[in-house]
DNA sequence: AACGCAGGTATAACAGCGTCATGAAACCGT
DNA sequence: ACGGTTTCATGACGCTGTTATACCTGCGTT
Protein backbone atom coordinates (compact mmCIF):
# COMPACT_ATOMS: atom_id res chain seq x y z
CA UNK A 1 0.00 0.00 0.00
CA UNK A 2 3.10 1.90 0.40
CA UNK A 3 3.71 3.52 -2.55
CA UNK A 4 4.62 7.05 -2.22
CA UNK A 5 7.70 8.25 -4.25
CA UNK A 6 10.36 7.71 -1.28
CA UNK A 7 12.60 10.22 -3.09
CA UNK A 8 15.22 8.98 -0.79
CA UNK A 9 15.77 5.95 -2.61
CA UNK A 10 19.40 5.70 -3.79
CA UNK A 11 18.14 3.90 -6.96
CA UNK A 12 15.69 6.31 -7.73
CA UNK A 13 18.50 9.54 -7.41
CA UNK A 14 20.82 7.47 -9.24
CA UNK A 15 18.51 6.93 -12.08
CA UNK A 16 17.45 10.11 -12.08
CA UNK A 17 21.24 11.36 -12.38
CA UNK A 18 21.94 9.05 -15.22
CA UNK A 19 18.15 10.12 -16.97
CA UNK A 20 19.52 14.10 -16.42
CA UNK A 21 22.54 13.41 -18.18
CA UNK A 22 21.01 11.61 -20.92
CA UNK A 23 18.72 14.32 -21.13
CA UNK A 24 21.52 17.25 -21.22
CA UNK A 25 23.63 15.31 -23.59
CA UNK A 26 21.10 14.19 -26.29
CA UNK A 27 18.33 16.80 -25.71
CA UNK A 28 14.45 15.73 -24.38
CA UNK A 29 14.09 13.91 -28.06
CA UNK A 30 16.91 11.26 -27.17
CA UNK A 31 15.68 10.85 -23.46
CA UNK A 32 14.39 7.14 -24.05
CA UNK A 33 13.99 4.72 -21.79
CA UNK A 34 16.36 1.91 -23.20
CA UNK A 35 19.28 4.74 -23.41
CA UNK A 36 18.91 5.57 -19.80
CA UNK A 37 18.68 1.58 -18.37
CA UNK A 38 21.57 0.70 -20.32
CA UNK A 39 23.49 4.09 -19.25
CA UNK A 40 22.16 2.85 -15.28
CA UNK A 41 23.48 -0.17 -16.41
CA UNK A 42 19.93 -2.32 -16.14
CA UNK A 43 16.81 -2.73 -18.19
CA UNK A 44 13.75 -1.07 -19.41
CA UNK A 45 11.79 -2.31 -16.28
CA UNK A 46 13.82 -0.64 -13.67
CA UNK A 47 12.33 2.35 -14.58
CA UNK A 48 8.77 0.68 -14.40
CA UNK A 49 9.51 -0.68 -10.98
CA UNK A 50 10.65 2.65 -9.60
CA UNK A 51 8.85 5.19 -11.38
CA UNK A 52 6.01 3.46 -12.72
CA UNK A 53 6.92 4.18 -16.58
CA UNK A 54 8.06 7.43 -18.31
CA UNK A 55 5.96 10.11 -17.28
CA UNK A 56 6.86 9.65 -13.64
CA UNK A 57 10.87 9.27 -14.84
CA UNK A 58 10.31 12.77 -16.50
CA UNK A 59 8.27 13.47 -13.64
CA UNK A 60 11.36 13.33 -11.09
CA UNK A 61 13.23 15.36 -13.96
CA UNK A 62 10.87 17.89 -14.01
CA UNK A 63 11.01 18.23 -10.16
CA UNK A 64 15.25 18.31 -10.20
CA UNK A 65 15.11 20.87 -13.21
CA UNK A 66 13.48 23.00 -10.75
CA UNK A 67 15.54 21.95 -7.85
CA UNK A 68 18.61 22.97 -10.01
CA UNK A 69 17.38 26.77 -10.53
CA UNK A 70 16.63 26.95 -7.03
CA UNK A 71 20.32 26.22 -6.42
CA UNK A 72 21.24 28.75 -9.25
CA UNK A 73 19.01 31.07 -7.24
CA UNK A 74 20.39 30.77 -4.26
CA UNK A 75 24.04 31.12 -5.76
CA UNK A 76 22.93 34.36 -7.20
CA UNK A 77 21.24 35.68 -4.27
CA UNK A 78 24.87 35.35 -2.13
CA UNK A 79 26.69 36.94 -4.13
CA UNK A 80 23.90 40.19 -4.65
CA UNK A 81 23.87 42.99 -2.12
CA UNK A 82 22.27 42.54 1.03
CA UNK A 83 17.99 41.96 1.63
CA UNK A 84 15.69 45.06 0.09
CA UNK A 85 18.37 46.00 -2.98
CA UNK A 86 16.35 45.86 -5.70
CA UNK A 87 19.62 44.13 -7.54
CA UNK A 88 18.69 41.18 -5.92
CA UNK A 89 15.34 40.71 -8.09
CA UNK A 90 17.49 41.71 -11.57
CA UNK A 91 20.32 39.00 -9.80
CA UNK A 92 17.06 36.05 -9.43
CA UNK A 93 16.29 37.22 -13.19
CA UNK A 94 20.00 36.95 -15.11
CA UNK A 95 19.66 33.54 -12.86
CA UNK A 96 16.92 32.67 -14.35
CA UNK A 97 18.36 33.48 -17.92
CA UNK A 98 21.47 31.74 -16.90
CA UNK A 99 20.17 28.70 -16.00
CA UNK A 100 17.89 28.10 -19.21
CA UNK A 101 21.24 28.87 -21.22
CA UNK A 102 23.09 26.38 -19.27
CA UNK A 103 20.53 23.62 -19.00
CA UNK A 104 18.10 24.46 -22.16
CA UNK A 105 16.69 20.79 -22.06
CA UNK A 106 15.68 20.86 -18.94
CA UNK A 107 13.99 24.38 -19.52
CA UNK A 108 12.17 23.13 -22.11
CA UNK A 109 11.19 19.90 -20.02
CA UNK A 110 9.80 22.47 -17.04
CA UNK A 111 8.38 24.68 -19.69
CA UNK A 112 8.30 23.90 -23.23
CA UNK A 113 6.45 20.42 -22.53
CA UNK A 114 9.59 18.79 -24.57
CA UNK A 115 8.23 15.35 -23.63
CA UNK A 116 5.11 14.18 -25.85
CA UNK A 117 2.76 12.45 -23.13
CA UNK A 118 3.89 14.36 -20.16
CA UNK A 119 1.88 16.49 -17.66
CA UNK A 120 3.87 17.13 -14.36
CA UNK A 121 1.48 16.01 -11.73
CA UNK A 122 -0.20 18.66 -9.83
CA UNK A 123 1.59 18.23 -6.36
CA UNK A 124 4.94 17.88 -8.11
CA UNK A 125 4.34 21.28 -10.60
CA UNK A 126 3.08 23.04 -7.13
CA UNK A 127 6.21 21.88 -4.89
CA UNK A 128 8.21 22.78 -7.39
CA UNK A 129 6.70 25.93 -8.20
CA UNK A 130 6.49 27.42 -4.61
CA UNK A 131 10.45 26.13 -4.33
CA UNK A 132 11.92 28.86 -6.90
CA UNK A 133 9.20 31.48 -6.97
CA UNK A 134 8.80 31.39 -2.88
CA UNK A 135 12.48 33.12 -3.25
CA UNK A 136 11.54 35.68 -5.82
CA UNK A 137 8.14 36.79 -3.32
CA UNK A 138 10.40 36.48 -0.60
CA UNK A 139 13.12 39.00 -2.18
CA UNK A 140 10.69 41.71 -3.37
CA UNK A 141 8.66 41.91 -0.15
CA UNK A 142 12.23 42.37 1.72
CA UNK A 143 12.48 45.26 -0.96
CA UNK A 144 8.83 46.48 -0.38
CA UNK A 145 9.36 46.54 3.43
CA UNK A 146 12.77 48.36 2.91
CA UNK A 147 11.00 51.00 0.86
CA UNK A 148 13.13 50.43 -1.93
CA UNK A 149 10.44 49.13 -3.77
CA UNK A 150 6.43 49.86 -4.07
CA UNK A 151 3.57 47.74 -5.00
CA UNK A 152 0.19 47.47 -3.37
CA UNK A 153 1.08 43.00 -3.07
CA UNK A 154 4.83 41.39 -3.51
CA UNK A 155 3.32 38.17 -4.58
CA UNK A 156 1.23 39.81 -7.76
CA UNK A 157 5.07 42.13 -8.46
CA UNK A 158 6.88 39.05 -8.21
CA UNK A 159 4.43 36.98 -10.44
CA UNK A 160 4.91 39.82 -13.10
CA UNK A 161 8.52 39.51 -12.80
CA UNK A 162 8.69 36.38 -13.03
CA UNK A 163 6.63 36.50 -16.11
CA UNK A 164 8.63 39.31 -17.57
CA UNK A 165 11.67 37.41 -17.07
CA UNK A 166 10.05 34.28 -18.49
CA UNK A 167 9.35 35.74 -21.22
CA UNK A 168 12.26 37.43 -22.55
CA UNK A 169 14.25 34.26 -21.79
CA UNK A 170 11.57 31.85 -23.47
CA UNK A 171 11.34 33.87 -26.87
CA UNK A 172 14.98 34.27 -26.55
CA UNK A 173 15.73 30.39 -26.80
CA UNK A 174 12.96 30.21 -29.24
CA UNK A 175 14.88 32.32 -31.13
CA UNK A 176 12.01 34.84 -31.53
CA UNK A 177 13.60 38.01 -29.78
CA UNK A 178 15.35 39.43 -32.95
CA UNK A 179 19.22 38.42 -33.42
CA UNK A 180 20.59 41.80 -33.06
CA UNK A 181 22.02 42.17 -29.26
CA UNK A 182 20.12 40.47 -27.24
CA UNK A 183 22.13 39.92 -24.90
CA UNK A 184 22.25 43.70 -24.20
CA UNK A 185 18.37 44.46 -24.68
CA UNK A 186 17.79 41.83 -22.16
CA UNK A 187 20.34 43.27 -19.52
CA UNK A 188 18.72 46.42 -19.91
CA UNK A 189 14.67 44.96 -20.37
CA UNK A 190 15.49 43.53 -17.07
CA UNK A 191 15.71 46.51 -15.08
CA UNK A 192 12.19 47.70 -16.04
CA UNK A 193 9.89 45.81 -14.03
CA UNK A 194 11.72 46.96 -11.34
CA UNK A 195 12.35 50.63 -12.11
CA UNK A 196 8.79 51.07 -13.17
CA UNK A 197 7.82 50.37 -9.75
CA UNK A 198 10.69 52.00 -8.13
CA UNK A 199 9.82 55.44 -6.20
CA UNK A 200 10.98 58.37 -7.83
CA UNK A 201 13.91 60.06 -6.64
CA UNK A 202 15.99 56.79 -6.48
CA UNK A 203 18.69 55.27 -8.36
CA UNK A 204 18.05 53.01 -10.72
CA UNK A 205 19.55 49.44 -10.39
CA UNK A 206 21.07 50.68 -13.89
CA UNK A 207 21.81 48.81 -17.06
CA UNK A 208 25.32 48.77 -16.35
CA UNK A 209 24.23 45.12 -14.67
CA UNK A 210 25.20 42.09 -16.23
CA UNK B 1 15.44 21.75 -59.30
CA UNK B 2 12.35 23.71 -59.24
CA UNK B 3 11.79 22.77 -54.87
CA UNK B 4 10.71 25.58 -53.39
CA UNK B 5 7.72 24.74 -51.44
CA UNK B 6 5.32 26.49 -53.57
CA UNK B 7 2.89 26.98 -50.80
CA UNK B 8 -0.41 27.93 -53.15
CA UNK B 9 -0.38 23.97 -53.92
CA UNK B 10 -3.78 23.08 -52.92
CA UNK B 11 -2.85 19.63 -51.75
CA UNK B 12 -0.04 21.66 -49.94
CA UNK B 13 -2.70 23.92 -48.03
CA UNK B 14 -5.29 20.75 -47.58
CA UNK B 15 -2.85 18.48 -45.91
CA UNK B 16 -1.73 21.24 -43.60
CA UNK B 17 -5.88 21.71 -42.71
CA UNK B 18 -5.60 18.09 -42.05
CA UNK B 19 -2.91 18.52 -40.05
CA UNK B 20 -4.11 21.05 -38.30
CA UNK B 21 -7.25 19.38 -37.32
CA UNK B 22 -5.04 16.68 -35.90
CA UNK B 23 -3.20 18.91 -33.83
CA UNK B 24 -6.15 20.69 -32.59
CA UNK B 25 -8.13 17.57 -31.93
CA UNK B 26 -5.32 15.11 -30.47
CA UNK B 27 -2.68 17.60 -29.24
CA UNK B 28 0.38 17.40 -30.45
CA UNK B 29 1.52 13.94 -29.17
CA UNK B 30 -1.02 12.53 -31.33
CA UNK B 31 -0.28 14.24 -34.67
CA UNK B 32 1.16 11.08 -36.52
CA UNK B 33 1.89 11.21 -39.97
CA UNK B 34 -0.08 8.20 -40.42
CA UNK B 35 -3.15 9.57 -38.74
CA UNK B 36 -3.02 12.82 -40.90
CA UNK B 37 -2.36 10.84 -44.02
CA UNK B 38 -5.06 8.45 -43.14
CA UNK B 39 -7.59 11.48 -42.78
CA UNK B 40 -6.28 13.03 -45.77
CA UNK B 41 -7.37 9.86 -47.74
CA UNK B 42 -3.99 9.14 -48.76
CA UNK B 43 -0.80 7.40 -47.73
CA UNK B 44 2.12 8.52 -45.73
CA UNK B 45 3.97 8.75 -48.40
CA UNK B 46 2.39 11.71 -49.43
CA UNK B 47 3.79 13.83 -46.56
CA UNK B 48 7.20 13.00 -48.19
CA UNK B 49 6.28 14.07 -51.00
CA UNK B 50 4.84 17.38 -50.42
CA UNK B 51 6.88 18.60 -47.36
CA UNK B 52 9.52 15.89 -47.02
CA UNK B 53 8.98 14.51 -44.68
CA UNK B 54 7.57 15.29 -40.64
CA UNK B 55 9.69 18.07 -40.00
CA UNK B 56 8.31 19.92 -43.20
CA UNK B 57 4.91 19.44 -42.70
CA UNK B 58 4.98 20.69 -39.10
CA UNK B 59 7.07 23.61 -40.53
CA UNK B 60 4.07 24.35 -42.52
CA UNK B 61 2.33 23.83 -39.61
CA UNK B 62 4.20 26.87 -37.77
CA UNK B 63 3.51 28.80 -40.09
CA UNK B 64 -0.16 28.24 -40.20
CA UNK B 65 -0.16 28.97 -36.20
CA UNK B 66 1.44 32.69 -36.56
CA UNK B 67 -1.00 32.96 -39.60
CA UNK B 68 -3.88 32.66 -37.22
CA UNK B 69 -2.35 34.87 -34.59
CA UNK B 70 -1.85 37.38 -37.50
CA UNK B 71 -5.86 36.85 -38.21
CA UNK B 72 -6.35 37.23 -34.06
CA UNK B 73 -4.21 40.24 -34.05
CA UNK B 74 -6.34 42.05 -36.99
CA UNK B 75 -9.27 41.30 -35.61
CA UNK B 76 -8.40 42.74 -32.43
CA UNK B 77 -7.09 45.89 -34.01
CA UNK B 78 -10.52 46.37 -35.96
CA UNK B 79 -12.66 46.31 -32.83
CA UNK B 80 -10.05 48.91 -30.95
CA UNK B 81 -9.61 52.57 -30.48
CA UNK B 82 -8.29 54.45 -33.40
CA UNK B 83 -4.31 54.98 -33.67
CA UNK B 84 -2.55 56.39 -31.25
CA UNK B 85 -4.14 54.70 -28.07
CA UNK B 86 -1.82 52.58 -26.75
CA UNK B 87 -5.16 50.08 -25.59
CA UNK B 88 -4.55 48.85 -28.78
CA UNK B 89 -1.40 47.49 -27.50
CA UNK B 90 -3.02 46.31 -24.54
CA UNK B 91 -5.87 44.44 -27.25
CA UNK B 92 -2.93 42.63 -28.95
CA UNK B 93 -2.11 41.22 -25.69
CA UNK B 94 -5.24 40.25 -25.03
CA UNK B 95 -5.06 38.83 -28.98
CA UNK B 96 -2.18 36.58 -27.81
CA UNK B 97 -3.72 35.00 -24.73
CA UNK B 98 -6.61 34.44 -25.85
CA UNK B 99 -4.92 32.61 -28.99
CA UNK B 100 -3.19 30.66 -27.05
CA UNK B 101 -6.68 29.29 -25.11
CA UNK B 102 -8.03 28.81 -28.05
CA UNK B 103 -5.28 27.27 -30.04
CA UNK B 104 -3.20 25.59 -27.09
CA UNK B 105 -1.59 22.82 -29.59
CA UNK B 106 -0.53 25.25 -31.92
CA UNK B 107 0.87 27.83 -29.39
CA UNK B 108 3.00 24.88 -27.92
CA UNK B 109 4.38 24.28 -31.44
CA UNK B 110 5.45 27.48 -32.28
CA UNK B 111 7.16 28.69 -28.69
CA UNK B 112 7.40 25.36 -27.04
CA UNK B 113 8.90 22.44 -28.75
CA UNK B 114 6.07 20.29 -28.54
CA UNK B 115 7.27 18.08 -31.40
CA UNK B 116 10.16 15.89 -30.56
CA UNK B 117 12.24 16.23 -33.37
CA UNK B 118 11.16 19.87 -34.96
CA UNK B 119 12.89 23.04 -35.34
CA UNK B 120 11.29 25.68 -37.28
CA UNK B 121 13.90 26.94 -40.29
CA UNK B 122 15.45 29.95 -39.97
CA UNK B 123 13.31 31.71 -43.08
CA UNK B 124 10.21 30.13 -41.63
CA UNK B 125 11.08 31.80 -38.18
CA UNK B 126 12.06 35.38 -39.19
CA UNK B 127 8.70 35.01 -41.48
CA UNK B 128 6.70 34.23 -38.85
CA UNK B 129 8.08 36.59 -36.80
CA UNK B 130 7.76 39.93 -38.86
CA UNK B 131 4.41 38.79 -39.83
CA UNK B 132 3.33 39.28 -36.15
CA UNK B 133 5.60 41.12 -34.72
CA UNK B 134 6.14 43.28 -37.04
CA UNK B 135 2.15 44.44 -36.17
CA UNK B 136 3.02 45.22 -32.26
CA UNK B 137 5.99 47.22 -33.32
CA UNK B 138 3.65 49.46 -35.89
CA UNK B 139 1.48 50.01 -32.86
CA UNK B 140 3.64 50.87 -30.50
CA UNK B 141 5.25 53.32 -33.22
CA UNK B 142 1.56 54.99 -33.41
CA UNK B 143 1.31 55.27 -29.79
CA UNK B 144 5.15 57.36 -29.45
CA UNK B 145 4.46 59.73 -33.07
CA UNK B 146 1.14 60.38 -31.10
CA UNK B 147 2.86 61.09 -27.91
CA UNK B 148 0.90 58.79 -25.99
CA UNK B 149 3.69 56.73 -25.05
CA UNK B 150 7.11 57.83 -24.55
CA UNK B 151 10.03 55.32 -25.24
CA UNK B 152 13.77 55.49 -26.41
CA UNK B 153 12.84 52.87 -29.07
CA UNK B 154 9.52 51.84 -30.60
CA UNK B 155 10.84 48.19 -31.56
CA UNK B 156 12.52 47.65 -27.86
CA UNK B 157 9.41 48.56 -26.20
CA UNK B 158 7.66 45.97 -28.39
CA UNK B 159 10.09 43.79 -27.56
CA UNK B 160 9.24 44.33 -23.99
CA UNK B 161 5.44 44.14 -24.39
CA UNK B 162 5.85 40.93 -26.03
CA UNK B 163 7.89 39.23 -23.70
CA UNK B 164 5.57 40.14 -21.02
CA UNK B 165 2.66 38.82 -22.71
CA UNK B 166 4.28 35.93 -23.91
CA UNK B 167 5.84 35.16 -20.40
CA UNK B 168 2.17 35.87 -18.49
CA UNK B 169 0.61 33.58 -21.21
CA UNK B 170 3.21 30.70 -21.16
CA UNK B 171 3.20 30.31 -17.34
CA UNK B 172 -0.54 30.73 -16.77
CA UNK B 173 -0.66 27.67 -20.06
CA UNK B 174 1.84 25.53 -17.85
CA UNK B 175 -0.31 26.15 -14.92
CA UNK B 176 2.32 27.85 -13.19
CA UNK B 177 1.37 31.31 -12.43
CA UNK B 178 -1.06 30.52 -9.63
CA UNK B 179 -4.39 28.87 -9.60
CA UNK B 180 -5.88 32.12 -7.53
CA UNK B 181 -7.78 34.68 -9.75
CA UNK B 182 -5.46 34.53 -12.94
CA UNK B 183 -7.59 36.35 -15.04
CA UNK B 184 -8.08 39.77 -13.11
CA UNK B 185 -4.35 39.33 -12.54
CA UNK B 186 -3.27 39.10 -15.92
CA UNK B 187 -5.99 41.70 -16.97
CA UNK B 188 -4.12 44.32 -14.78
CA UNK B 189 -0.65 42.93 -15.47
CA UNK B 190 -0.92 43.54 -19.03
CA UNK B 191 -1.74 47.31 -18.21
CA UNK B 192 2.06 47.72 -17.01
CA UNK B 193 4.47 47.79 -19.52
CA UNK B 194 2.12 50.16 -21.06
CA UNK B 195 1.40 52.45 -18.25
CA UNK B 196 4.91 52.17 -17.02
CA UNK B 197 6.14 54.10 -20.17
CA UNK B 198 3.50 56.57 -20.40
CA UNK B 199 3.74 60.02 -19.66
CA UNK B 200 2.47 61.19 -16.22
CA UNK B 201 -1.23 63.18 -16.86
CA UNK B 202 -2.90 60.95 -18.84
CA UNK B 203 -4.88 59.09 -18.22
CA UNK B 204 -4.08 54.81 -17.79
CA UNK B 205 -5.75 52.53 -20.26
CA UNK B 206 -7.06 51.16 -16.96
CA UNK B 207 -7.65 47.60 -15.20
CA UNK B 208 -11.06 47.60 -16.55
CA UNK B 209 -10.31 46.26 -19.63
CA UNK B 210 -10.69 42.75 -20.51
C1' DA C 1 18.51 -26.10 7.43
C1' DA C 2 15.14 -26.42 4.03
C1' DC C 3 11.10 -24.84 2.08
C1' DG C 4 7.51 -21.48 0.12
C1' DC C 5 6.22 -17.29 -1.09
C1' DA C 6 6.75 -12.58 -2.52
C1' DG C 7 9.12 -8.94 -5.13
C1' DG C 8 12.34 -7.42 -8.43
C1' DT C 9 14.69 -8.13 -12.78
C1' DA C 10 15.64 -9.41 -17.54
C1' DT C 11 13.84 -11.17 -21.84
C1' DA C 12 10.86 -10.92 -25.43
C1' DA C 13 6.81 -9.52 -27.70
C1' DC C 14 3.30 -5.93 -29.22
C1' DA C 15 1.54 -1.76 -31.22
C1' DG C 16 2.86 2.51 -32.80
C1' DC C 17 6.08 5.85 -34.64
C1' DG C 18 9.19 8.23 -38.65
C1' DT C 19 11.58 6.87 -42.55
C1' DC C 20 12.91 4.66 -46.72
C1' DA C 21 13.14 1.12 -50.65
C1' DT C 22 10.41 -1.16 -54.01
C1' DG C 23 7.04 -1.77 -57.63
C1' DA C 24 2.96 -0.09 -59.93
C1' DA C 25 0.40 3.51 -61.84
C1' DA C 26 -0.38 7.92 -63.83
C1' DC C 27 0.97 11.87 -66.13
C1' DC C 28 3.33 14.64 -69.64
C1' DG C 29 6.19 16.04 -73.34
C1' DT C 30 7.76 14.53 -77.70
C1' DA D 1 1.28 6.52 -79.24
C1' DC D 2 5.14 5.98 -76.85
C1' DG D 3 9.23 6.72 -73.30
C1' DG D 4 10.62 8.98 -69.37
C1' DT D 5 9.69 11.07 -65.17
C1' DT D 6 7.21 11.86 -61.29
C1' DT D 7 3.96 10.25 -57.73
C1' DC D 8 1.72 6.95 -55.04
C1' DA D 9 0.76 2.79 -52.03
C1' DT D 10 2.72 -1.15 -49.98
C1' DG D 11 5.84 -3.20 -47.00
C1' DA D 12 9.99 -3.40 -44.26
C1' DC D 13 13.47 -1.47 -40.89
C1' DG D 14 14.77 0.35 -36.55
C1' DC D 15 13.20 2.83 -32.97
C1' DT D 16 9.87 4.12 -29.20
C1' DG D 17 6.89 3.09 -24.64
C1' DT D 18 4.59 -0.52 -22.58
C1' DT D 19 3.48 -5.06 -20.91
C1' DA D 20 3.33 -10.23 -20.18
C1' DT D 21 6.14 -14.02 -18.97
C1' DA D 22 9.72 -16.52 -16.85
C1' DC D 23 13.55 -16.51 -13.77
C1' DC D 24 15.94 -15.51 -9.86
C1' DT D 25 16.91 -13.58 -5.54
C1' DG D 26 15.89 -12.80 -0.71
C1' DC D 27 13.19 -13.11 3.39
C1' DG D 28 10.08 -15.42 6.82
C1' DT D 29 8.40 -19.62 8.40
C1' DT D 30 8.54 -24.31 9.92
Amino acid sequence: MEDEPDDDDPRRRALVEVAAQVLAEDGPHGLSLRKVAAQAGGSTQLVYTLFGGKPGLVDALYSEGFRRLAIAQQRALQAAPPPGDPARILALGHAYRGFAQTEPSFFSVMFGRAVPGFTPARSTRAASRQSTFGVLVQTVRECLDAGTLRAPDAADLARLCWATVHGLTSLEQSGLLGTDDVEAFVAAALCVPVDAHRPPGQPGAGAASL
